[in-house]
DNA sequence: ATGGGACCTCCAGTAACTGGAGATTCAAGG
DNA sequence: CCTTGAATCTCCAGTTACTGGAGGTCCCAT
């Protein structure tokens, strides 16, 4: 049995993280110390293990968690595992292709940096013009609603 | 003038985005008819666009924060324009990379999947280990403090 | 027995929006 | 001029996936 500090340590994964999955019904409560501390099994462990690679692959909780209630019912069919797995495996594909236009668009401005003053840099007169934009995903659509932030993707 | 709904299907922003953003001081506060309904500039739906397009070029705001600063004094050096989409363009690189061996894992996981039951299901089997994973990113740093939310990224 | 690190709970905050309630205003048709 | 319905207003709560801190308790080695 191990503490959550060694967990922690093990799984590459932060204290709060491993209480907030917790929380969220993703780890089993794990037994108490009479201190009220956790303990946690091997087989805890190898869980979150679990929920950590789902997550570095790109997979959101929800995701994460049907695939955990498959998991914990292992003569059901993987049929929609593995359509979970394309599911991510498209969604991938889609963020490579606009971080491909992305970068594309990046090089094009920092290439035409004169370096001289912000007046004449193309940089920002890149970025103000939407006109200029390669990627299609840029132009704004005329008929349709505004775009959803699912379109988009995350900075960080 | 425009209304805040014109100026929402021109540039593709939601509504509330844009009080969002005049909330949190991206745009500056508009003028208002009599009846307290904001009226746009021209100039101020291009600035929305600016900030649209940075957005869509995944900066972050307070990225886009410092670009409007910039581009708000013409006289400076584009020196720091030049490096904030520098800085954007690794980022951008980082990722492709990364999602590029995510590709290759998830490719390898539905391409194993047997199409029986859970218990031998390879999507399943693979999520379960890390040990199977290709990239370094994946493995677990035995010395350093768990990964930040920083190095990975936000499924959507 | 004691000191200091690990642990506890609870709460607030992050980014970047999104959605809804309930009230008001605008513009077009009669 | 009046009505009606769409657009807008403010305010607040919720989303995802955590992260950080305050203030208090526990465990273990010396």
């Amino acid at each position: 049995m191990l503490g959550i500090g060694q967990v922690s340590t093990e799984t590459g994964t932060k204290v709060q993280t491993i209480r907030y999955y917790e929380e969220i019904g993703l780890l089993p409560e794990p037994e108490r110390t009479a201190g009220n501390q956790r303990r946690y099994s091997r087989q805890q462990v190898d869980r979150l293990r679990f929920i950590r690679h789902c997550r570095d692959l790109g997979f959101p909780l929800s995701e994460v968690r049907a695939l955990l209630d498959l998991s914990d019912d292992p003569d059901r069919s993987c049929a929609h595992a593995d359509a979970i797995a394309r599911h991510q495996l498209q969604e991938v594909e889609r963020r490579l292709a606009s971080l491909a236009s992305l970068r594309q668009e990046l090089c094009r401005m920092i290439d035409q940096c004169a370096g001289g003053t912000v007046a004449d840099c193309r940089v920002i007169e890149s970025l103000a013009d939407h006109a200029h934009c390669i990627a299609d995903r840029h132009t704004v659509p005329a008929t349709a609603g505004p775009a959803t932030a699912h379109d988009r993707q995350d900075a960080s």
